[in-house]
RNA sequence: GCGGCUAUAGUUCAGCGGCAGAACGCCUGACUGUGGCUCAGGAUGUCGUGGGUUCGAUCCCCACUAGCCGCCCCA
């Protein structure tokens, strides 16, 4: 039998490594709060229509990528049992008996009264709402008719069993368009109910990103109402079913925030943008991440990204046959990622092409120029790029990406801009909004990468290692260990079964100091501590202990 | 989803159509309550999984799975 391992592009973080998310993660919160940014957390699966509607029905994320399922346990079953009582009791009059006690609920919801199978003994009618025909509901059916047959009334339980009470004539009764599993159904009369009891599955998505569940969120609890600007970040996993590569993986995490609100509370102003690529370059730099570049453009409104997108596919029809074969096949699909092509003999004719700048309309100039300005006056270095596109529909004027290099192919660090129409789509109110994710797996990445080049950072050690002489000593230990955990030292525990050899050389791997605890200790009350890093041994009252692990060793 | 490379001990990796290897790490002892250095000894394992070729496959072939690199796309 092969072992189980974790799943396709998935991973497990282990320690030491998980220092180093954790350390990003406390910077991150660190930096957030002076901004003035508090946590949201948005669930981890949301209605595949969030996405749709929100990141866009055509980009690859939704079309290919999201790990999507219908839940089953949304099946409209209240809406067939409507439906079924509704032609039953009104046209037939008759008995209506289920097993499954959210059917029970639901059906005496309805004001019918459940008979167990009385009405009419020699006639019986059974019907049972499922979704589903199994080969257990079919078995099930047929032993009621027998128990029927022989008039045996069985008491009423909540299970299977509830089946057993009915006989002749019965009949199961299923929504239309239903796969009927494999059965043998001679027995039983299936009748099928028309209706769109299907249309209510719910289809839920693993979330892609994390911004479409923030302005959900938004828009559900109606935080414009507070007429404040909202400043939210988070952290968590996200999920795509891509390919997995280095940095890319298909549960991955980011880090990211928003600025969203309605207009009157300045959501749209050029500020905002600034403020918040001055925040991600403090957070980098407070990360020691070195050498990052942000790329900046404005892709204008959604109105001039359309005439733009059209300009270019004009442009391109000409010329696209001198282009590489992706090139040709993007110039008609996607005609902005052409600017993305890497192909050398494709750069001067890209440099030919129309420039989004010169699309847009005059709001989305000035706005573009405002955000500009204010990061010169704040020193924050930055490189026009006028073929930066985000792969999101829901992107607007601002957009940006910091790279760094050494992430190969997946050299973005994160990437962000403006989402000023995306509330309106979700059918929110308006509310224009600034944002970013930073990809926390390639953060970890690239502090990794520098940490080689400079000198491996001292694995994390305890206070203190406390060896047990003998295994009369453990209990003892375990004393002493809590005494010195409760004044915040970290203390490891040693075995007494260890030879005080043994206990050395561990000691020696998690711990500053070793604190032997002995016979003569134990009576005595005075401690033998020795500090590995300066070899020193020193004898320490039981009462001082604390005090003395706790300075520093140098 | 497409193409290329890879998969051997806990780790990093050699290797060869005929008994499975090194280094580091691990365990034991030299050394009964004093580690690091040293010395001696020991255990490493379904050679990714499943087929095929062969007298014989860890090695050659095929498929699958996974990782890495590139593409697509994206954080």
């Amino acid at each position: 039998m092969s072992t189980l391992k974790a799943v396709r592009g998935t991973r497990d973080l282990l320690p030491p490594e998980t220092a180093l998310w954790n350390r990003i993660e406390a910077v991150a919160r660190a930096v957030f709060a002076r901004y003035n940014f508090g946590e949201i957390r948005t669930p981890i699966f949301e209605d595949t229509s969030l996405f749709a509607r929100g990141v866009g029905e055509e980009t690859d994320i939704v079309s290919k990528e999201m790990y999507t399922w219908e839940d089953r346990e949304r099946f409209d079953i209240q809406s067939l049992i409507t439906t079924w009582t509704r032609i039953q009791v009104g046209e037939r009059g008759f008995v209506i008996e289920s097993g499954a006690l959210d059917v029970l609920q639901a059906i005496e919801k309805f004001g019918v009264k459940l008979i167990l199978g009385r009405r009419n003994p020699e006639k019986p009618e059974f019907v049972a709402f499922t979704n589903k025909v199994t080969q257990d509901v079919v078995d099930g059916l047929l032993e009621a008719k027998e128990a029927l047959r022989t008039r045996e009334i069985l008491p009423y339980s909540a299970n299977a069993d509830y089946m057993r009470r009915f006989g002749p004539g019965l009949r199961l009764v299923i929504p239309a368009g239903l796969p009927r599993e494999e059965v043998q159904l001679d027995e039983v009369v299936v009748e099928e109910v028309a209706g769109q009891f299907s249309k209510s599955v719910q289809s839920l998505t693993l979330r892609p990103e994390n911004t479409a569940g923030v302005v959900r969120a938004y828009i559900e609890h109606k935080l414009g109402e507070t007429g404040q600007l909202q400043k939210l970040y988070y952290i968590g996993p996200q999920f795509r079913r891509e390919r997995p590569q280095k940095g890319r993986y298909r549960q991955f995490f980011q880090i990211g925030a928003e600025v969203i609100g309605p207009p009157s509370a300045g959501s749209e102003s050029p500020l905002r943008d600034a403020e918040v690529l001055e925040m991600l370059a403090t957070l980098l730099d407070e990360l020691g991440i070195t050498g990052w570049t942000l790329h900046l453009n404005s892709v204008g409104s959604s109105a001039d990204r359309a005439r733009y997108n059209e300009a270019l596919r004009a442009a391109l029809e000409p010329i696209a046959h001198t282009m590489c074969a992706d090139c040709q096949r993007r110039a008609i699909t996607n005609p902005l990622r052409v600017l993305d092509c890497k192909v050398p003999e494709d750069q001067p004719i890209i440099e030919t092409l129309p420039r989004i700048a010169d699309h847009l309309d005059p709001e989305s100039q000035q706005h573009f120029a405002a955000v500009t300005a204010a990061l010169d006056a704040a020193g924050v270095p930055y490189t026009l790029n006028h073929r930066l596109v985000r792969g999101l529909d829901y992107y607007t004027r601002t957009t940006f990406e910091f790279t760094h290099g050494g992430l190969g192919a997946q050299n973005a660090l994160l990437g962000g801009g403006r989402y000023d129409g995306l509330s309106e789509a979700l059918g929110g109110p308006r509310a224009p909004g600034i944002g970013f994710a930073i990809g926390e797996d390639r953060l970890v990445l690239t502090l990794q990468a520098q940490e080689l080049n400079q000198k491996s950072a001292p694995p994390q050690m305890a206070d203190a290692f406390i060896a047990p002489l003998g295994e009369a000593m453990n209990a003892p230990a375990l004393s002493l260990a809590r005494e010195l955990r409760h004044t915040g030292l970290a203390v490891e525990l040693g075995d007494g079964s260890f030879r005080l050899k043994k206990s050395f050389e561990a000691a020696d791997k998690t711990a500053r100091c070793i604190v032997i605890l002995g016979e003569d200790e134990l009576q005595s009350g005075i401690l033998t501590v020795k500090d590995f890093s300066t070899g020193i041994q020193t004898k320490v009252p039981r009462a001082e202990l604390a005090a003395f692990l706790a300075e520093p060793s140098k």
